[in-house]
DNA sequence: CTCCTGGTTGGAACCGGTTTCAGAGCGTGC
DNA sequence: GCACGCTCTGAAACCGGTTCCAACCAGGAG
């Protein structure tokens, strides 16, 4: 009867018991070659009377890894971002890296985490999401040689996975030109500080263009800037209804703000898509649930993917600073339909 | 004019520049007294003219910690998981600890991560979020002494956080006595593998309870079990109402489950709550889009309160393996009204 | 002037693995 | 029967920090 080991055993104890060197038991945890059969069932019964593990610690020291992926992701903010980072997990799960999440909300918090990209020795690479990394850091992850994949952000000296916003945008303008409505708004996002990408301004550009395209104009008032939230998007959308001459259809840059737009609409007591329109962008989880028309974009897919272009890069492979671009998809539903006469 | 270093300096680098021992960097990184302030100088100096970061790997071998919390989460299967992971991320943001998240879903999924759990080696304390962990787990972890928090799951040698669902089930029911409900049917879940929490059951006690504490009965077929999805709630619902008799109200054990019940009830032209009255559970984000009647639960703050006891814990406090209970609140919005006569 | 005290300092041991390298043992070809 | 080559093995160096401990130094007390 073992007693139970009070202190951790190490690999030495476990070389002691098995009367044989440390080399020997660390060829055989590594699954090596040249280990006599023999020798090998030793060295395993006395890992397994000592109850062995080997630490993660020190076997990262040694191999100068962490084994760590860093996820830098605005996590609070919005679900769409939940999204991505469940496609990243879906692949990280699979290999042996684990994954460390720093959340970015608060300026200051992102300045800090942006230290945290600097002081990148807890990682091994770098999943950055719907963020750019300022120049400084940049050039410390290339001098450190961690590499570094941006999901919905564009950078030149890295690679990374946009959507084309600008078609995005023209594809729910258009299909709303193609209903027959003619009064169409925009909700979209005021630029972001520097460090967060804007990707509602080549929505808004896609949905002008569109219009211009078809030949119809766009209004006065009719393209808002707000915040991400529901109920900003709420309010402006409040705002844009009451006036006289009210769009007969509305583009949010987002679901969320799909969502407000909707709520006002009930507020005002407004038939959706009798009375207005509505059409989103994203097609997050409760977009079904709401019946929202929106332009659907690979949320985690396009975490799958950066996971998998950070897992070759990590395995050796050197990837191109290349942007990819994920392909869209208009979902039509229920909150889209003619306008009213 | 320096050249860029090629190689990472290494503490040793820094101290022959600085003229100064090793010993004595380490003292100035750490802020340590004992150092003169000129030789401070110099250090510091050195360290900037080689722009030296320290290794933490090396730091955390040296120190036997690694200054990673684990997060063991069923990460896709519910919003509201994600809701306590954020009250987690906001705590552990301000401390010194990284966020390490170990998602489990499949089953096998779920095996290998309790594997993980024993190879605890990556993370100084672990919070497990609607889990159950494994006898053998929870010993190696104490022989590990890896202190470990439980978030919305019951364990009698671990701390942990739930709450009273037996109560909240009572909550959600009693509203709908009140407003005058007698046929009331409830939607839970089918208890689930012996590692998921089931708090589906317990809400049902709770319902079952307030019935019988109000002289009604619970009828047959009344109670009904599927899976946390809204689809299958959804068709489950479909069921239940296309019946002869039918609720005038139905409790879901879960909001996504209740918007599927009003999914449900939108097909078959039933206005809610003039036909049919439902309360949701949990109180998630898109709980106030969608005008649900529900019982709150504190989600993101059972993240934040199971991470300060953890940093308790890791702080070298002992904390008593005790059940903690945060509290409910019934959220009276516009899915629940007076049956119809 | 000597002794003592307390602040500074650096050498070396240590954390727990991996890997290099040289050597031992053994079978085989000639 | 001998040299060669292959497999198997362990001592020791190494990864890059922290910290113990002894030594050094300066200033104040006696």
């Amino acid at each position: 009867m073992e007693a139970l080991p009070t202190q951790t055993a190490r690999i030495r104890d476990v070389a002691a018991r098995a009367g044989v060197g440390v080399a020997t038991v660390s060829r055989v945890l590594n699954g090596r070659d040249h280990v006599a059969a023999a020798t090998r069932e030793r060295v395993l019964a006395a890992i397994g009377e000592l109850g062995y593990r080997p630490s993660s610690i020190a076997r990262n020291l040694s191999l100068g890894r962490t084994r760590v992926v860093g996820v830098v992701v605005p996590f609070f903010t919005s679900p769409s971002a939940v999204e991505r980072v469940r496609g990243i997990v879906d692949v990280l799960n699979r290999s042996e890296y684990d994954l460390s999440l720093f959340d970015v909300e608060a300026p200051d918090r992102q300045r800090r985490a942006f230290e945290l990209l600097g002081r990148a020795d807890r990682a091994d690479g770098l999943l950055v999401v719907s963020l750019v990394p300022p120049a400084a850091a940049v050039e410390l992850l290339e001098a450190a040689r961690i590499p570094c994949v941006l999901v919905d952000a564009m950078h030149d000296r890295l690679p990374h996975l946009v959507i084309d916003d600008v078609g995005g945008g023209m594809l729910a303008t258009r299909h709303l030109i193609d209903l027959g409505h003619e009064r169409i708004a925009f909700i979209g996002d005021k630029p972001p500080d520097a460090y967060r990408f804007d990707s509602s301004r080549d929505r808004t550009i896609g949905f002008e263009q569109a219009l211009r395209e078809a030949g119809l104009q766009v209004r006065d008032g009719y393209v808002r800037e707000g915040t991400p939230s529901r109920h900003v998007a709420r309010s402006i959308a409040a705002e844009l209804l009451a006036a006289g001459e009210r769009p007969t259809a509305v583009f949010a840059a987002s679901d969320t703000q799909a969502l407000g737009v909707l709520e006002a609409a009930r507020d005002l007591g407004l038939r959706v898509p009798e009375d207005l329109s509505v059409v989103g962008f994203d097609d997050i989880e409760i977009a079904s649930y709401a019946g929202l028309t929106t332009v659907r974009q690979p949320l985690f897919e396009s975490g799958r993917r950066g996971a998998e272009l950070l897992l070759q890069s990590l395995d050796g492979e050197r990837l191109p600073a290349r942007k990819e671009t994920l392909s869209l998809e208009l979902v039509v539903r229920t909150t889209t339909g003619p306008p009213p006469r």
